[in-house]
DNA sequence: CTGGGGATGGGGCCC
DNA sequence: CGGGCCCCATCCCCA
């Protein structure tokens, strides 16, 4: 009998956890087996406790060394009906718009707002300790060269303040589970609330302020902070918002549209802080994924251009979101534009994988999944136009590249180059272990990865020999022979 | 298991 | 600064 190691085998699902992910954020939608009603503001949100605590060490601490958890049986008889009954979370030391973000985040792996509310979900990010989102909304704002607010301490103790009260802070929430106005919640001793303007109205936000006025392309909408646009192809939001039949909302909390059908948190206290002076919507300049999801080029759909199976890098967000702000860069300051300009014909950094990159917007679209160079014939979608030329090829039956010894052609030049090998008998690829050589590469790393090559076998017996008194020396013995012998016949063959 | 062709993605370089 | 080409890597399929 072999160890228990021999008779269990592993078999990755690598779609599962996005696919989860994914599941989770449609039954948030819905409103199902939601198990916790946030409110902050007069805005509710449905959501799942284990989600929370999963992203944020808040919540955690909140759900599960608090007396969160006894409090939940008692609200979980209603999760299966949809969040009616569910436990109420009343924090108002968190804005909406911010909470919003974060709760999108949560259930997508993808931090959707402005740079103009990017401190306060920064606050928001700290007070419910979201390390990855803290660090992330403060390299973008460190990086656009904008103030990272500190750590408001009022929010802080209001927030330690409630994790204490906690226990006897959750109830169920009206049946309805809409904020029908106010039913009998019991309410958190928490500090008293400011006046209505958001965290993000009363920080130090006018530089940022006069920042986005410079840049022009403040509009009109409802929101005085609308999402950055960027992020807005790669959720799926135009979808999301479409399903709820939610039209007016571009701002955070409308893309998460709440399913309490309460007021939008767009209508929330940000308004009192729209800009004023600023009627024209210029011309955004976005990147490329944006664009084609706002064309009709028949490429790319939303959802194909980022959805909820493949979230965004943050990192990549972060870059788009900058690519945003060079778009939105005052024209006068001609020197800047120079020094952008001379610098995007260098080589960058990726922000995404920090490779050296020669040519970064197109490398860019490897990230975003950008395809803007569709197929007409089987609509297969490529990043660039010359791997569509070549993939046409297949179409058109051209094969450019011909073999200067036979009648072989080749569609591909590298075709045509591996082909040659067999002319000049150039075998390059050798195994270092069993010394077999390869002309192709990928047949060397197939010979090792799938433990064809006897060395590998015998080396991996040797570490593990011990431990694994099946295999005997004698069988190994034997293999060897028989794939030495078995090369010996290629060879004669040949 | 190996060899060869096909297909696709990505980066560098030149124009 | 994008288009086009070349080169390379990787994977798949099939014999």
């Amino acid at each position: 009998m072999g160890s228990p190691e021999d008779d269990l085998i592993g078999i990755p699902f690598p779609d599962h956890s996005s696919e989860l992910l994914s599941c989770l954020n449609e039954q948030r939608r819905l409103g199902q087996l939601c198990d916790l009603t946030i409110r902050t503001q007069g805005i509710e949100y449905h959501t799942h406790r284990a989600v929370l605590a999963a992203c944020s060490h808040y919540f955690k601490k909140l759900f599960t060394e608090g007396g969160g958890g006894t409090v939940m049986r008692t609200g979980g008889g209603g999760a299966a009906s949809g969040g009616a009954g569910a436990s109420v979370c009343e924090l108002n030391f968190v804005g909406p718009e911010a909470l919003g973000a974060l709760l999108e985040f949560a259930y997508t792996a993808i931090l959707t707002t402005s740079i103009a509310n990017m401190p306060a979900v920064l606050q928001a990010a700290r007070l419910l300790e979201i390390p990855c989102v803290t660090a992330a909304c403060m390299e973008l704002l460190q990086g656009s060269g904008l103030e990272v607010p500190s750590p408001d301490e009022d929010d802080c103790e209001r927030a330690r303040q409630y994790l204490k009260a906690f226990p006897t802070a959750t109830t169920t929430a009206s049946t309805s589970g809409v904020p029908n106005g106010e039913d009998s919640l019991p309410q958190v001793p928490l500090l008293p609330l400011p006046p209505p303007p958001s965290p993000v109205a009363h920080r130090s936000c006018k530089p940022r302020k006069a920042f986005l006025q410079t840049k022009g392309a403040r509009e009109t909408h409802p929101v005085p902070e609308a999402p950055t646009v960027l992020t807005h192809p790669l959720t799926n939001k135009e979808e999301m918002v479409g399903r709820v039949g939610n039209s007016g909302g571009s701002g955070l909390g409308g893309s998460y549209n709440p399913p309490t059908g309460a007021a939008s948190p767009v209508d929330g206290p940000l308004n009192s802080e729209v800009f004023e002076g600023e009627e024209e919507e210029e011309e955004m300049v976005y990147p490329p994924a944006f664009r084609l999801a706002q064309s009709n080029e028949p490429s790319l759909s939303p959802q194909e251009l980022g959805s909820n199976e493949d979230p965004i890098d943050p990192n990549l967000m972060a870059y788009l979101s900058l690519l945003h702000q060079d778009a939105l860069a005052p024209g006068p300051d001609g020197q800047n534009k120079l020094v952008r300009k001379r610098n995007s014909q260098m080589p960058q950094e990726c922000p995404v994988c920090h490779k050296i990159i020669h040519k970064l917007p197109r490398h860019m679209r490897t990230h975003t999944g950008e395809k803007p160079y569709a197929c007409g014939v089987c609509s297969i979608g490529f990043t660039r136009n010359d791997k569509l030329k070549i993939h046409m090829r297949k179409h058109t039956g051209e094969r450019p590249y011909s073999c200067p010894h036979c009648p072989a052609r080749f569609q591909h030049s590298y075709d045509l180059k591996n082909h040659m090998h067999l002319y000049t008998g150039d075998r390059p690829h050798e195994c270092h272990l069993c010394h077999k050589a390869f002309a192709k590469k990928y047949h060397l790393q197939r010979h090792l990865k799938g433990q064809n090559c006897l060395e590998v076998r015998t080396q991996g017996h040797r570490e593990h020999v011990s431990g694994q008194p099946g295999l005997h020396r004698e069988t190994l013995s034997r293999k060897k022979q028989t794939n030495t012998q078995k090369r010996q016949d290629g060879i004669n063959n040949k």
